[in-house]
RNA sequence: GGCGGCUUAGCCAAGUAGCAAGGCGACGGUCUGCAAAACCGUUAUACUCGGGUGCAAAUCCCGAAGCCGCCUCCA
């Protein structure tokens, strides 16, 4: 299959360090808020990812971390710690707030037929693991101690800005952040930081005691759980250029190697013309989506109608559109479960057409239109075939097809009744009976489709 | 100021050289007691604009415009 890899800027082929395995580390959710459904088209990506590895036959490690300690509030490395900031606000413990918002990710993530990672990593768990990871960095010679802790010496790592291919000559150091004068380069970043009396949250260090910087965490635990080398690392966009910049110089001071082989970015979801973000104030949230009427499998589709590394557009005509075409899916199932599987024979090509859109980097949307031919292929053929191959293929999409289906197969047994004597009404001619029972099957939230094989119900839409 | 990205039909969105996928929506038709579902058909002589290189460009190169992101925690 073939790749993106944001260090390389091209697609190339995907080779696994180890034949047939496949490690991925994505960088998971900070709890201190309701996570929005712009985080989640990220892990709708990083789980698409490991579907798509799954479906074509590797076996993956799938590594994520639940940052519950250490994202600053504001500059310098000075400000209140993000949780203790909530903490404060809602009169509860840093622990406590981490974890009701870590539950809150995870009962979403399941609403979105998100995966759970093999391995979720809390950073409060791994306080030694960082201890010791940033104990080899110094060691090495890549740190140095000012008066706010230990400092990443980025002057150190000729590779620096490899990732984000910045042009440090040109930044315009302290063009929006004030400098640190006690800093070798404006670039350089906080390892461990000490003198902080006012955070509720630290531990005893070799450097005084504090609480780790801001990028120690995936660079500790992705090592830990994944080894010094492994094959990709995924994240937002909007990491590239600080977050894994630095992870990727601590990788590379504490073992000397190049930890990460590959790097994947997912682009953000884009409302009006900009970015959805807590500073934009245009949060939408998992429940906000539901109150609206649009289910998480809706939201999915969405996400999969455009490639991971693209901006997606979300609109209120966009989400309605995905949400139609999710129910054309469901109804298609619905019908097609009625039918005998005919000649599996002819779905071939549009099972190749899937795998092969999938494994050229992702291409989801391309894997939709396979989708879709079947649809219209299955309905023609009244084969039932096609739907057992669109089954298949949502194991990639995620969507929960065949539970989505069978649900709008459950009809209460008072609908039946009502749908059964319409059908004698209908026998005897009498319209007027048969549409006063079909408004009546209405406003139970039934549809009724006649077929010439009988009468068909369905949830109304 | 630096870096990165986006601009394809009413909307969403694939396609990175060889006649512009797919979905939604809309319209017309078949079927139906009427509907619904399904099926058939129509819906971009055209890919922001201007140059250039190719036999050939949405696709490569140069330039312009608009928009966005990152450079501060942020998917």
């Amino acid at each position: 299959m073939k790749l993106y890899n944001t260090l390389t800027r091209r697609k190339d082929e995907f080779e696994p360090l180890v034949p047939g395995k496949v490690g991925i580390y994505t960088c998971g959710p900070t709890v201190y808020m309701f996570s929005h459904i712009g985080n989640f088209r990220a892990y709708i990506f990083s789980d698409t990812l490991r579907r798509v590895m799954e479906y074509l036959g590797y076996e993956v490690k799938h590594v994520m971390n639940v940052t519950d300690v250490g994202h600053l509030t504001s500059d310098e490395d000075t400000g209140e710690d993000k949780l203790e900031k909530g903490a404060r606000e809602e009169g509860k413990t840093p622990e406590e707030i981490a974890r009701f918002y870590e539950q809150a990710f995870f009962d979403d993530a399941a609403k979105l037929n998100i995966l759970k990672p093999h391995v979720v990593c809390r950073a409060t768990d791994h306080i030694s693991d960082m201890i010791e990871l940033v104990r080899r960095i110094e060691a090495n010679g890549y740190a140095y101690r000012t008066s706010v802790g230990l400092i990443f010496d980025t002057g150190k790592y000729p590779e620096y800005a490899l990732l984000s291919r910045l042009n440090l000559a040109e930044q315009q150091a302290g063009a929006r952040v004030a400098v640190d004068p006690e800093r070798r380069n404006p670039s350089d970043f906080a390892l461990w930081i000490t003198n902080q009396p006012k955070h509720l949250m630290q531990w005893e260090s070799p450097w005084g005691r504090g609480f780790p910087g801001w990028h120690v965490e995936c660079s500790a635990m992705s090592i830990k759980y994944l080894g010094e080398r492994f094959d990709i690392h995924t994240g937002g966009i909007d990491h590239i250029p600080v977050h894994h910049t630095n992870e990727r110089a601590q990788n590379f001071a504490a073992t000397g190697k190049e930890v990460v082989v590959r790097w994947m970015h997912n682009a953000f979801l884009v409302i009006g013309d900009a970015r959805m973000g807590k500073s934009e104030g245009n949060l939408v949230t998992i429940s906000e989506l539901q109150e609206r009427g649009v289910s998480p499998a809706g939201f999915r589709y969405l996400c999969q109608t455009a490639l991971y590394r693209m901006p997606l557009n979300f609109t209120a005509e966009s989400l309605q559109s995905a949400q139609n075409s999710l129910r054309g899916l469901v109804d298609f199932g619905r019908n097609a479960q009625a039918w005998p599987v005919n000649d599996a024979a002819w779905i071939e090509p549009f099972k190749q057409e899937f795998k092969d859109a999938v494994a050229d980097d992702l291409n989801i949307p391309q894997g939709l239109a396979a989708v879709w031919s079947l649809v219209r292929e299955g309905n023609q053929r009244q084969d039932r075939a096609a739907w057992e191959a669109i089954l298949d293929f949502d194991r990639v999409l995620g969507l929960g097809l065949e539970q989505l289906a069978g649900a709008a197969a459950e009809v209460p047994s008072q609908v039946e009744e009502l749908v059964a004597a319409r059908e004698r009404a209908r026998k005897a001619r009498d319209w007027a009976e048969s549409d006063r029972l079909r408004n009546e099957i209405s406003e139970l939230g039934f549809l009724v489709e006649d077929t010439p094989a009988g009468a068909r119900v369905k949830p109304r839409p």
